[in-house]
DNA sequence: GTCTATATCGGGATAGAC
DNA sequence: GTCTATCCCGATATAGAC
């Protein structure tokens, strides 16, 4: 692995630990084993390193997004696919640890985060018209961009709220999250069949509450 | 209004308006048109500013949830609650836009907060349990603890989403936030009176979408 | 209580040898 | 490409005069 591709690898791990913030150039350098000067022949500063691991996170959640099926989909495949973006996310999970902080110090990655929620929230709520064409969501039309908003809230922010209550692994986290999504959008699905019971289930068994 | 007193307020707008990491002790010396040793004089660093105002927060909030009434109340009582909660939260809203941040720097902020989210979910269990039992709210009971998360992850999160998109002004951002949470509890709601409609139609008077 | 001056410390950045 | 050595700067912290 090439040197540029290891600081890249091991920024995230530690922006991931610690926040951004806290993580020093040094305390790369230091992690791999390498010089403060070296690391410097690669990324001119950490805002180089910083952007760079944005524009990867970008591409891989723009596909990721354009890739969402608006067709008639079981709900076990939404929720499956909920389940890859929230992966996506976790992986650079660092940019959404403290964005307001990350977008006034970076001013790509302000302008890169304000289109990349907008680009969630248009790709949300075609899908939710769809299904509410299909009858398969009961929501008023006037309500669907407070129905949007909040499912994009949860996907974006809900592993933070989780963060501050207590450590979870990364996978317990993405089904609390998942879980979160079912009770939000449930009371509005037309339907009440086994799909949605295994689902459920299936979500709960991973899942951690403070009652276990 | 002794200096010390107006240190705090002036820190207060400053972490609110930048964020606290971006605020020194020198910007706070000079927006007051004082010098730094004398800041120094009556708060020993940043440090004791924030624990000073966390302190403040905490018990303010507290007073104001313990005020909370399980009792039977009209909706437009509970959402007009819930409108002060916001407030409250908003008046020291720094604390929430980057909390890891903070609770890795200052372990005093760490522990308080928390102790609040857990005060306010257990407090919103407490209220959402009496709904139930009066057939106010239509919820099974094994999905009481998602809901709690929803409901506590919108009023706490819900403003660093919206800025994430733009710039609001602080009663919009309010009224946005109710919307949502009316929005989320809508559906489970055993009523659909004119009390809700009416409740419905102030909230959107106060609130911007993107359409608007 | 408040000021000015200064010390300290840590992170960001670069020059030059290998 | 990588290292060592060093510089620079901004934020924190303190000493001592008024």
């Amino acid at each position: 692995m090439k040197t540029a591709q290891r600081i890249l690898a091991t920024s995230l791990d530690l922006f991931n630990e610690h926040g951004e913030a806290s993580v020093t150039s040094v305390d790369i350098a230091n992690e791999l084993d390498i010089s403060p000067g070296n690391l410097y022949y690669h990324f001119k500063g950490k805002e180089f390193i910083v952007d760079a691991l944005f524009e990867l996170h970008v591409s891989q959640f723009n596909e990721l997004v354009d890739k969402a099926d608006t067709g008639s989909l079981l709900i076990e495949e939404r929720f499956y696919y909920l389940y890859l973006l929230l992966e996506k996310i976790h992986l650079f999970r660092f940019f959404y640890r403290s964005p307001m902080d990350l977008m006034e110090k970076y001013p790509d990655v302000q302008k890169g985060l304000v289109k990349l929620v907008k680009r969630l929230e248009a790709k949300l709520t075609e899908v939710m018209e769809q299904s509410i064409v299909r009858d398969e969501l009961k929501l008023e039309r006037a309500d669907l961009p407070a129905m949007v908003e909040l499912v994009s809230l949860v996907i974006l922010q809900s592993a933070q709220y989780y963060q501050m209550k207590r450590r979870l692994d990364d996978q317990t986290q993405i089904f609390n999250t998942l879980a979160l999504l079912l009770n939000l959008l449930m009371p509005r699905m037309a339907l009440s069949n086994e799909h949605l019971a295994n689902l459920k289930q299936t979500i709960a068994a991973h899942t951690f509450t403070s009652s276990d």
